[in-house]
RNA sequence: GCCCCCUUAGUUCAGUGGUAGAACAGAGGAAUCGUAAACCACAUACGUCAGUUCGAUUCUGGCAGGGGGCUCCA
């Protein structure tokens, strides 16, 4: 699309979020409304209906209206007006009078609009054309939503929309948002076995089935391989701590809310750790390091856990408990760059073989207008962001630049994946951290004998496993690659004659070390293949009279319909090679 | 936390002011089957606590759990 074109959508989008207001009004007298952009895919419409409340049920009787209005609509008139004509034409509404305030004081010129009898106040960029261009339109969903995003202010009844050119495109639209829900990981995760949840336990506590944590298993030794060729060692903490240790890193100040805390019988505070580093800080203090010793590499995969608010819980996505696959890096200056080199290496090869091939990166800077919300001074800050600059120059073939998105104790390189159906996830991120080094004066002896200032560097492949799994799910629709799924290979008897020749390939296989599974179920070949299917299972093995000898075998693969021959040595040769090129 | 919606079997859904019906899954049979099941028959559910009522799974409210969201500004 081109830009002229992106224009011309945002404006029709826009203007449906009047036309959305136009018809409630219509519908329901009384109705405030306050904000209504265009938005990424869509619109949205903020409304303050008073004492009535509306739902999704409401939508075709609105669509209805909508449609009714639009017949009458005319490309729509936008001028000025002053301060006081628009406190005059605005009275009965204080979102909008509130909005015109702000306006007064900043000096900015107010203006109105109209597409044929609907006023409305709007800074403009709408239809020249509402009657063609507006038609292909559809309501999604209510939200509620402050007034002005402030959690303070009145919650707001939110409607959602989406546009496009044409029917078509729309059509296309909503076909991938039904994709997108089929894929749903919530909905796989109970198909295909993966995790569960308990309301004894809690909401936002995921409990891992046997399928779901071979699954979590075997990507967290993949990334462990990497990291060990690396020079990486394992630790181990605890998952509490006193609080001393929050009060020192500044943790407790900035994370007070989201902590779990826990009082002893004597009275002595605790909380579960939100995060690892000073855990990890405390090993590498348990004595001096010479510089030749340095960089120290400290690895472990481990939960943290957060008190989220309930209503920011879903899935696996967002959680209370989360396991990180943490590493940190205690590391002199001059070494920073090979660091996270280092990492980023093993990103790239890990993010390959989980089937995902382009990576976005992002360089997460500090805000300089909110210079609070960071430990450390502008100074020290500078010089960590343009080191990280330099390093992501040198390696990325393009990135981009996101102030305010860097942690409250240094700059981030982030990772970005795109998944199969064109949505963005933040993956990996590899972090350096100047201020805790300063908080528990971390330092090495150099060649001089000084004690010299070290930094740290913090660097997570899957960054939350939990969240990982779940963007993984969804990206191959539960259909994972070869190395990752739980069962590998299906074998099928054609019937029960078959099970003794189907239990020997199994026994077979499993020696090969792949994980194999014979269905030696009473059901007929259909169904077994059917269940195979259902299961995303990679390969299926169906044994009849043909194969019984076991020299050669009918071999099915998940998606497909033809069957192919392949002799049994060839077979394992196949399954093995691509186990192990984890593609 | 806040706003709206939802909660019936393990799962997906139907239904009623007089305590419920199905499909798949499960256990049991029959059949021994060649590339996406469903031949027979069995068992299993109204989230929870109150209120209204002669009577509540159904209506009302609290609680719990789930879903859509919570500044891409007029």
């Amino acid at each position: 699309m081109t830009q002229d074109q992106q224009q011309k959508l945002q404006q029709i989008r826009h203007s449906l979020a009047h036309l959305t207001v136009a018809a409630a009004k219509s519908l329901w007298p009384g109705t405030c409304n306050a904000i209504g952009p265009a938005i990424d895919d869509g619109f949205y419409q903020d409304f303050d209906f008073g004492t009535h409340t509306i739902s999704e049920k409401d939508f075709p009787k609105l669509e209805k209206r909508m449609r009714e209005i639009l017949k009458h609509w005319k490309p729509f008139k936008e001028w000025e007006v002053s301060v006081e004509e628009a406190r005059k034409m605005f009275a009965n509404n204080p979102y909008k009078l509130e909005l015109i305030e702000d306006f007064a004081t900043k000096g900015q010129k107010i203006t109105v609009n109209d597409p044929g009898n609907f006023l409305d106040l709007c800074r403009g960029g709408h239809s020249d054309n509402p009657k063609e261009d507006m038609k292909h339109f559809k309501l999604l969903s209510t939200a509620g939503a402050y007034w002005r995003g402030d959690e303070k202010k009145k919650m707001l009844t939110r409607i959602y929309g989406t546009a496009f050119f044409t029917d078509e495109d729309l059509q296309k639209h909503l076909t991938m948002l039904e994709e997108a829900k089929k894929r749903d990981h919530r909905k796989l995760g109970v198909e295909l076995d993966l995790f569960t949840f308990s309301d004894l336990v809690g909401p936002g506590l995921p409990l891992w089935t046997p399928r779901g944590t071979l699954i979590r298993n075997l990507l967290n030794d993949f990334v462990w391989e990497l990291r060990r060729a690396r020079g990486y060692e394992r630790v181990t903490i605890p998952h509490i701590t006193k609080k001393d240790l929050y009060e020192k890193s500044g943790h407790w100040d900035k994370f007070k809310n989201e902590l779990f805390r826990i009082t002893t019988r004597e009275e002595h505070v605790f909380a579960m750790k939100p995060m690892n580093c000073p855990h990890h800080i405390q090993i590498f203090k348990r004595q001096p390091h010479s510089y030749r010793e340095m960089p120290q590499r400290y690895t472990e995969t481990t939960m943290v856990y957060r008190d989220e608010q309930t209503g920011e819980l879903s899935g696996l996505s967002r959680v209370r408990c989360i396991t990180q696959d943490d590493a940190h890096v205690f590391c002199r200056q001059s070494q920073i760059k090979d660091e996270f080199l280092k990492v980023w290496d093993i990103i790239d090869a890990f993010y390959k073989a989980v089937g995902f091939s382009v990576l976005d990166v992002r360089l997460s800077l500090h805000d300089p207008k909110h210079f609070e919300k960071y430990l450390g001074t502008p100074e020290l800050w500078k010089e960590a962001e343009g080191s990280l600059r330099a390093i992501a120059t040198e390696r990325a073939k393009q990135f981009t630049e996101a102030p305010g998105e860097a942690a409250f104790y240094g700059p981030k390189v982030d990772f970005m994946a795109h998944d199969s159906i064109g949505r963005q996830w933040q993956v990996a991120t590899i972090q350096l951290d100047i201020n805790m080094p300063e908080r528990f004066d971390l330092t090495c002896v150099n060649e001089k004998g000084e004690n010299e200032r070290i930094v740290m560097i913090h660097a997570a492949i899957m960054g939350s496993i939990e969240r990982f799994v779940s963007v993984l799910i969804e990206h191959h629709a539960g259909a994972f690659p070869t190395w990752l799924a739980p069962v590998q290979v299906q074998v099928l008897p054609v019937s029960t004659k078959h099970d003794r020749s189907a239990k020997k390939l199994t026994k077979l296989l499993l020696e090969a070390g792949i994980r194999v599974h014979c269905d030696d179920a009473n059901e007929t070949v259909g169904y077994k293949i059917r269940k195979a299917e259902k299961q995303k299972v990679p390969y299926m093995l169906v044994i009849g009279d043909k194969e019984a000898k076991l020299t050669k075998l009918a071999v099915r693969l998940r998606g497909q319909q033809k069957t192919k021959d392949m002799m049994v040595k060839k077979f394992v040769e196949r399954v093995t090679k691509e186990i192990e090129k984890r593609k």
